[in-house]
RNA sequence: GGCCCGGUAGUUCAGUUGGUUAGAACGCCAGCCUGUCACGCUGGAGGUCGACGGUUCGAGCCCGUUCCGGGUCGCCA
């Protein structure tokens, strides 16, 4: 502590120190000023103190927000002027001097620790400013001391650490590259990474047992409320000798450990987290990041209406929903589900409701016999007041439509226990999927990940069928984290970009490295990388994950402090052999 | 890139059917006030209603274009 500016910090007085002389430097949240005797909040990193002046001539001049250093005796606060929502709220700094360290220009762009919500972009703009509030504070608190306890947790089981390069080459695979042009080497390019994956398969075959890394990842594509544009930080990590169960596990004590400690007391899921492959986790949940916290289960009606007489539903999946006491809403709810229903695409939104006498009601009973009626009470083990709602779509959107219609449902029914935190891995999933606009077999996810049955499977099944040893970690309906089993035999590799239509010599090309290291040795190895900024997002009960980045891009991928992307200057542009067209 | 919502004082917002001088709260400035802690009271300043064009006697409001922001779909192996 340098005690030219300070004895103290803001948030460390105490009562064992009245009496004492202490200095104290911060900003100068507020002023109340009665006349005789003025009131300053003042704000550091770690706290606020009250300190009091009986003359306000050293005040003239000094606005809100202005580094002050106050220097006095620390004294004793009176019963009834204790404020409790201060740590340091029984004790009050009496200052016989004050200096302005560095004023601040007023107005200011927005108030520090303001009542009322700020636009975004002016945020953003003077985001020094919006970090100084308690909030953002607090944010970059957790983040840290969240980033601290994962590394000790990998560490704690023998993960060791490794940086990989930031610039690198262009991976043909996945999301859009950032590009850096090579000054030395005219026309090429390096690419940030997407992710460290080529490094860290290589850093097995390497001889690196357990690696992991507080990985930043690179992608040029557009943002979400759970996505920053351009970058963002991923716990990396790889495991040799390894199969989907050793990865899984080190996963839970990571995950539960760390939401355990930060999660604010919100009950975390107990390892083991449930498995649930993929295929069921569509048809249950209509989602493959389930928010297990809605109770809300899925049923396949197809078979149930395949002999019924009812044209939107014949011949396409059928689904249904039995919504527990739904029946007792309002006209008006049914009337907005069927308007969230219409906005999602469908063209309607059926359903039957039990009312409490037991009769069956809704617009879609008068086309059920009465041994379906019966039928559909026994599949729903309806009772009074519940309600089944009915979902029918082509094909590839019957899943994914219950699962939106699902999550309105739990939402608008109150079913969702904020108090949890609902663990899952989502396994099994497939290892290609087709492509209606360009009529192929595309690989649905990690090209690099092993398929399910291995070479025989690729031999011999129909490609749609085979699954592969890849997962997703799932808390609370967000996608953490994909990962996989990967596939370190060369030829299972050539064969499995084969089906996808890719050549051995374009598998050369693309992978040239990967396939030759798997060539002297690369032993069976898997990982995960659960995104870290979602983990905070979701531990720091933000919906943004911007909050929990202390300097993030607006959603067009701009830095709006800095001014990136910016021009640059015709010397350095020529340096990089870019003509800007 | 498509679609939806938004842009009014430094900030957050209101603004009726298109009609006089565009309002409120907080902030800012000045003054008063000796125990507040979101202090209080009095007064004041502060606006190209995102921009451009159109309709109209008259536009914050209606129409068109465009810029910016948020969300969403595409995209994110």
């Amino acid at each position: 502590m340098n005690e030219q500016y300070r004895t103290h910090t803001c948030g460390a007085l105490r009562e064992e120190h009245i009496g004492q002389r202490a200095v104290l430097s911060g900003w100068a949240e507020t002023f109340r000023n009665h006349g005789g005797v003025i009131f300053i909040d003042l704000r550091d990193h770690y706290g606020v103190t009250q300190v009091v002046l009986h003359d306000d001539a050293p005040l003239k001049g000094i606005t809100r927000e202005t580094v002050i250093r106050a220097e006095g005796v620390v004294v004793a606060r009176g019963e009834d002027t204790v404020n409790p929502k201060l740590a340091t709220g029984r004790v009050e700094l009496h200052a016989d001097q004050i200096e302005a360290l560095s004023s601040a220009a007023a107005p200011l762009p927005f108030e520090v620790n303001g009542s009322d919500p700020v636009r975004e972009e002016i945020r953003l703009k003077y985001r020094y400013l919006d970090l100084r509030g308690k909030r953002m504070q607090d944010n970059l608190i957790l983040r840290a001391k969240v980033i601290e306890r994962l590394r000790d947790s990998m560490r704690g089981m023998g993960f060791l650490e490794v940086q990989t390069p930031i610039l690198t080459a262009s991976s043909p695979e996945g999301a859009r590259d950032y590009l850096v042009p090579s000054r030395k080497f005219k026309g090429r390019f390096y690419a940030l990474p997407q992710a460290p994956q080529q490094f860290k398969q290589l850093l097995m075959v390497s001889g690196v047992d357990r690696y992991f890394q507080v990985a930043p990842c690179f992608r040029d594509e557009d943002a979400r409320y759970d996505r920053s544009p351009g970058e963002f930080y991923q716990l990396d990590y790889e495991m040799a000798f390894a199969a989907q169960d050793d990865v899984l596990a080190v996963a839970e004590l990571a995950m539960a450990d760390v939401f355990n400690a930060f999660g604010q007391g919100k009950a975390v899921t107990a390892p083991p987290f449930r498995r649930i492959p993929y295929r069921e986790s569509m048809l249950r949940y209509g989602s493959d990041k389930p928010d297990l916290r809605n109770p809300l289960e899925i049923q396949d009606l197809s078979e149930f209406f395949a002999d019924v007489d009812f044209k939107p539903f014949q011949g396409r999946p059928v689904r249904g929903i039995n919504a527990p006491g739904c029946a007792k809403r309002p006209k008006s709810f049914f009337e907005n589900m069927l308007k969230f229903a219409e906005g999602i695409g469908m063209k309607g939104l059926g359903y039957i409701s039990m009312t409490e006498s037991g009769e069956l009601k809704g617009p879609i009973v008068k086309f059920l016999p009465p041994e379906k009626q019966k039928a559909l009470l026994a599949l729903f083990d309806m009772r009074n007041t519940d309600t089944v709602f009915f979902i029918s779509d082509r094909a590839k959107l019957a899943d994914k439509l219950a699962g939106q219609i699902r999550t309105a449902l739990g939402e608008r029914l109150g079913l969702i226990d904020d108090s949890r935190f609902e663990f899952c891995f989502i396994t099994d999933f497939p290892m290609y999927e087709y492509n209606e606009e360009t009529k192929k077999i595309d690989f649905s996810h990690n090209p690099f990940s092993m398929p399910q049955g291995g070479m025989d499977d690729l031999m011999s099944k129909d490609p749609l069928d085979i699954l592969a040893w890849q997962y997703d970690l799932v808390v609370n309906g967000v996608e953490l984290s994909s990962g996989a089993v990967r596939n370190h035999h060369p030829e299972i590799m050539a064969r499995a970009f084969e089906i996808a239509g890719y050549t051995r010599e374009e598998l050369e090309k693309r992978f040239g490295a990967m396939l030759q290291a798997f060539q002297y040795g690369a032993p069976p190895h898997a990982g995960m990388a659960p995104g870290i900024d979602r983990i905070l997002m979701l531990l720091a009960g933000e919906d943004n994950i911007r909050e929990v980045t202390a300097f993030p891009m607006n959603g067009s991928a701009q830095d709006l402090l800095l001014g990136a992307p910016s021009e640059v200057s015709e010397q350095q542009l020529r340096e990089a052999h870019i003509k800007i067209r």
